[in-house]
DNA sequence: TCAGCTATCTATAAGCC
DNA sequence: TGGCTTATAGATAGCTG
């Protein structure tokens, strides 16, 4: 592709493979990301560099993606490893997140604006929405709509309440997406498991 | 691509995503492959289609990398992990003193062993379901409950998967009630905070 | 390193079997 | 389903600043 077609064989020029691997990476986890939201597939895609550095894409999480690959048979697993993918979802790697906001400048328009008009300036989400067509984009905006509220929830409760502010740092508790509930995610917590 | 352009949004006919996902799936493994061979990275990828179905591409293998993965994750997060762990001591002298402060101002009421009964003894509660009448007894036992949950989780995690075990340990999440966003107690976590 | 810039090459959406 | 074909959209190799 591109100014010249080039042989399928490993690079011999160091630089220039260095070159090839970082926008044939990127293309990679573009590719994964379209699968993703057009055929509604989770995807988990992890990439060792050949100096040995690590990247990573899912959706919705590695983790969830992998746990579900290797405890197919184990539920009890697949059940604690989504608990973890969840929590750990925002530890993705940059890319999956600059190519998030890559997309949403270029798209951002469309089914988006229509999205956001419908739910206002408020930047509040009914989080038992259906979210079985929510985009990336629209994922990424309730991203950041929780980030803002956790940290003005974290201000409010340092200043207020020493105990909910103790909660916010200390609590043990799960909170979970459970999206083999149905069309709504829902936050639930059970003893029993 | 190809005879027009499609949005980047879930595809409605169901046919013509099962399509589309055959021909991006098959595409995304080649282009793993090329980068493989092209730069010497190691790749693994697993999809799930929409109906469940697995599929995977690993070179050398995909277990081989996402161990790798898995293992460089534990790495780089323990010493978090310990830090939190610190930070969770500390605070418990504070979190005890300002408890009782909680328990002057929250009364106890009868909606909460009605509450109670609906649920039954299955320690199962959903967390959609309306908080505002909920006491300090409520909240306590709110609070046992998640303390049940996470020890309970610890346990199996640890000898069903010293990875999620990790996890369990290390993670940020973090449940907690907004009582100020509405009629529903939410949950959500923040590996971040 | 790092971000564009195109000329080219590849992937693929629609069709058609 | 699963291949082919073809017209286009998208990815990217080689360069440049």
């Amino acid at each position: 592709m591109g100014r010249k077609k080039i042989p399928i064989e490993k690079i011999q020029r160091s630089a220039h493979r260095q070159v090839t691997f970082s926008k044939r990476r990127t293309g990679l986890f573009k590719k994964a990301s379209e699968l993703c939201i057009l055929c509604g597939a989770e995807v988990a895609i992890v990439v060792f560099s050949p100096a040995g550095k690590v990247f990573s894409f899912g959706h919705p999480s590695v983790e969830s993606v992998v746990d579900r690959f290797l405890n197919q048979h184990d539920h009890m697993n697949h059940n604690v490893g989504l608990i973890n993918a969840r929590i750990r979802e925002q530890q993705q790697e940059e890319y999956t997140e600059v190519l998030n906001q890559l997309q949403a400048e270029k798209k951002r328009g469309e089914t988006y604006e229509q999205y956001k008009k419908t739910e206002g300036d408020n930047h509040q989400y009914c989080l038992d929405a259906p979210m079985d067509d929510l985009g990336l984009h629209e994922l990424e905006e309730m991203k950041r709509t929780l980030e803002e509220l956790r940290s003005k929830l974290h201000d409010e409760m340092r200043k207020s309440n020493p105990f909910l502010a103790y909660n916010h740092l200390n609590n043990q508790g799960f909170g979970m997406v459970a999206p083999f509930v149905g069309q709504s995610a829902m936050f639930w917590w059970n003893s029993n498991m």
